[in-house]
DNA sequence: ACTCCTTACTTGAAGAATCAACTACTCAGC
DNA sequence: GCTGAGTAGTTGATTCTTCAAGTAAGGAGT
């Protein structure tokens, strides 16, 4: 067994930070969330994923990629979304196995009132605290690493 | 209402990428945990937290903020890992509310025998897939994102 | 020394995420 | 037109997290 290549002080530091951020930056979002709409970020994105799509209506396995979840965590998230009347899903004609999520008037009615909460704090929280300059590092830096995340996931060993 | 200062595109796409970020990085690090280990990256981050402080212990909200968790979050963990041998509790001396968390040795031989193959995960994750000059710059960009957010998990509105 | 507030932590119940099946459909090859 | 492999999605059980109490000790003021 070769010796490992351990991180260096700085590696070290970074990695922290990430873990620190994927550990406290959700929390942060979904308190403001959940005080002013009763929902969580991942509920709050499936939304926005489902308003963005044409017909505001996604297969479920697009829908599963485009919020990062697996079909799992979807379907029961969506089961959810439907109880509360702002998404219904319907059968995909071109595929009997798959199954059509389209947002209802209700969820995108939901979606515009929670939006501007959601993005003021989202403002204050990242784009408040730092320069234009540094967004675009971060948008050039983080790309290869989801990227290598990405590749990982479909690939795994 | 005033309007919403939108997020311009580009902030909109580091706002993805940082969501996709927290969501997609936990589980590919404990995909390799679990698998090796048998263990999650929060139970593996509190270990680790453990061994690097003197005599290996630490006061439970000591560790709680070390590992960005709430002391509930820590309690219940805390538990299971006694349960596995990893930590013992004791009660503080020179504070009778408080408690220590204690690496035993077999929690540190744990912690020598997952280390290698965990920094490796996390390697070939992130720090083989950006240069040595976008870890310095993702370091100082991240370092305002994580105070401001730390500013509203301290100074809640 | 007694009240009242705060801190440190634990606990049990409730809600959400993951995991391991399972159903149902599609498609490629024979 | 079968068979088998892969795809799409659902479901129920287990596990983990969060939330809302609760206990118990410290500490400030009186």
């Amino acid at each position: 067994m070769a010796e490992p290549r351990w991180l260096t002080d700085e590696e070290r530091e970074l990695w922290l930070k990430l873990v620190g951020l994927s550990m406290l930056m959700p929390n942060a979002v979904e308190a403001q969330l959940k005080r002013d709409a009763d929902m969580n970020q991942f509920e709050y994105h499936v939304l926005a994923m489902l308003s963005e799509a044409p017909n505001r209506t996604r297969l479920m396995s697009d829908l599963a990629f485009h919020t990062n979840s697996s079909l799992s965590r979807l379907s029961h998230v969506v089961s959810r979304l439907e109880k509360q009347g702002w998404v219904v899903r319907s059968a995909c004609e071109t595929d009997g196995r798959a199954t059509n999520a389209t947002l209802t008037d209700a969820g995108f009615a939901k979606l515009e009132v929670t939006a501007p909460g959601h993005v003021e704090a989202v403002r204050e929280m990242i784009f408040d605290a730092i320069t234009p300059a540094q967004v675009k590092q971060l948008n050039a830096a983080l790309q290869p690493i989801l990227d290598s995340i990405d590749t990982e996931r479909r690939a795994p060993k």
